[in-house]
DNA sequence: ATATATACCTAGAACCACAAAGTAACCTTG
DNA sequence: CAAGGTTACTTTGTGGTTCTAGGTATATAT
């Protein structure tokens, strides 16, 4: 048995999220690398204090989505060392500025829509 | 070559919903038979009313919704047959009741995290 | 010395929406 | 009365994406 050491099974433990996630990662990393170029690690940080704890990703969600969007050019990357550390900070290409556009649109005509649906009380 | 005739079709080429629907389904189910009882199609039509045609989900989504929702006990069936054809009325449970709360709780909370990283402009 | 924090990465599982198709009865309209 | 369209239910397969769980490595604090 491997003693683990890791803060992040215990983010893991106390709370996954459920349903309602799909897309959400891409749209917070554009939105978040559209105001300045950040860096994986903090990335994660920066989602859970951006939405007052109210979502979190692990780091296993998110280096991932980095690389595809770099992949499919809506990011560029370049490597800093800083303090003996080496650091890949991500920044949105104007195809990223496209992409993170069109996403918003998304989400708010489906967020409108359930919205609409939820407070609905009396339809036939 | 198969002569399909169908509205389906027209539905799904004009507009398939990309990203931002998981767990959007069941919640509508969910929410749109907490108020009475309907049959499958026609959630499908109120779906897209109730939205103002902002989320359209297709047969294929919403059958094996409803029916894995029954498997669980959020959902109770019974059939009627009106005019030769058969319908199977769904209405809510106890049990459906409950994962409709979790499910809305859980959607105010996504929706708020991303509202508030949507909106703020300036963060560290 | 040991543990924690920083910083990157990947593989595999699990889930879920979605397209596409099939069946069958009914209802229009030419 | 055919033909096309509508209502109504169903299944299968696939793809996309989150998530878990693990892995490496360096720096700092205890």
């Amino acid at each position: 048995m491997v003693v683990r050491t890791c803060t992040r099974e215990i983010f893991y433990m106390a709370q996954s999220n459920p349903p309602f996630m799909s897309g959400v990662p891409e749209l917070l990393l554009l939105r978040l690398l559209g105001q300045h170029e950040m860096y994986g690690y903090e990335l994660v940080r920066s989602i859970r204090s951006v939405t007052n704890n109210a979502i979190s990703f692990g780091e296993g969600v998110i280096y991932p989505v980095l690389h595809s969007l770099q992949r499919n050019g809506a990011l560029k990357s370049k490597r800093k060392t800083v303090g003996g550390r080496t650091r890949v900070y991500y920044s949105l290409t104007k195809k990223g500025r496209g992409r993170l556009e069109k996403l918003q649109a998304d989400w708010h005509r489906i967020q409108g829509g359930v919205a609409t649906a939820l407070e609905s009380v009396a339809n036939a």
